[in-house]
DNA sequence: GTCTTTGAGTTCGTTCATCGAACCAACAGG
DNA sequence: CCTGTTGGTTCGATGAACGAACTCAAAGAC
């Protein structure tokens, strides 16, 4: 989608920003990151996204400063990729569609609920604390699911490390 | 994307949202819905997109709920396309979406203002009014493009249109 | 009464993206 | 030396998007 087909020449934030995170999976990948998944093959466990694509989206994300590749053991090599600055900024339009999806397209209501972790209420529409007043930045975040897990279809060790209450960003391998 | 090959099994909201709104073009669709496009022609004539794809999301849209389908004149019979309920809860998905593109995406900054128009102070991140407080709804948010208007590279009726500010929502037709 | 225009699509052949299964390479452990 | 793990790449088959042309119904112009 990035390239050649541009969507239209007009001068759009919006266009612009689906240029880059609005292909399939995209913004699947980056939900999952804040999430706290980092390397590769957890994305495909959780996923089911094909290796081909996903390989295309961390490529293209990283290339665009919204993950940062980094390296975290030195042998045998391997790298994760971690949200920059400017893939947490994407937290307030992933927190609006999520919550827009959960509000109208899930007839047991949303999965997810998504608390400030500094004092428990819930956010509200706006993704702010009602409590405390102003937005919460994505790492004060704690993500629980509403459902006693029954309703998870899915079984790689990525989905069950979710099944418990998770502050955003926090690394798959950290405890809570 | 919708059908049969739907995104994982997974209970999340968010697959769920992107399975109807994920799709190529249908963003911009609600985008142009929201600055009161209403009419298949004028989605055409803005956003240069396909006529069949456009017609194929239109169809998907009014089917979901998020658009509904309206006769406005008999006789040639004609239909237009508006936002329901459910399709103007998009806003905060769409402004973070948008926002975060003028932030990241466009080398000088943001192309369009988004104000409360009952007060005039400029929208925040969380799309709620800073004077107000509390969240904006769309139709009481003027959008005001930014630039002097030189930056656009397109020249078609609705463009035009939409060079002054205008209430969201207000249908092309009618004056700001 | 015929000619043309307008709005709202549909058809269709080409091109591009996605799918998924298999393959590859580098290292680690036994 | 063999096997397992991680992080990919390759490739043929399928499906979606593109865009130009075509359709159709109803007005409006002459």
């Amino acid at each position: 989608m990035a390239l050649g087909k541009d969507y239209e020449g007009q001068d759009c934030s919006l266009a612009r920003a689906l240029e880059l995170v609005g292909e399939r999976w995209t913004l699947l990948v980056i939900r999952d990151a804040f999430y706290g998944v980092r390397r590769y093959s957890d994305f495909v466990a959780h996923l089911d996204i094909p290796r081909a694509v996903l390989a295309d989206r961390l490529a293209a994300l990283t290339a665009a400063g919204v993950l940062e590749r980094r390296r975290y053991q030195q042998s045998p090599p391997r790298d994760e990729y971690v949200l920059t600055p400017m893939g947490r900024d994407l937290w307030p339009a992933v927190h609006a569609l999520s919550r827009w999806g959960g509000r109208y397209l899930s007839p047991d209501g949303p999965s997810k609920l998504y608390t400030h972790a500094l004092c428990g209420s819930p956010l509200d529409q706006a993704g702010t604390c009602p409590e405390c007043g102003g937005p919460v930045p994505p790492e004060d975040v704690e993500a629980r699911p509403v459902r006693p897990t029954a309703c998870d279809r899915r079984d790689d060790p990525v989905t069950r490390l979710l099944e418990g209450p998770r502050r955003l960003l926090r690394p798959l391998t950290e405890p809570v």
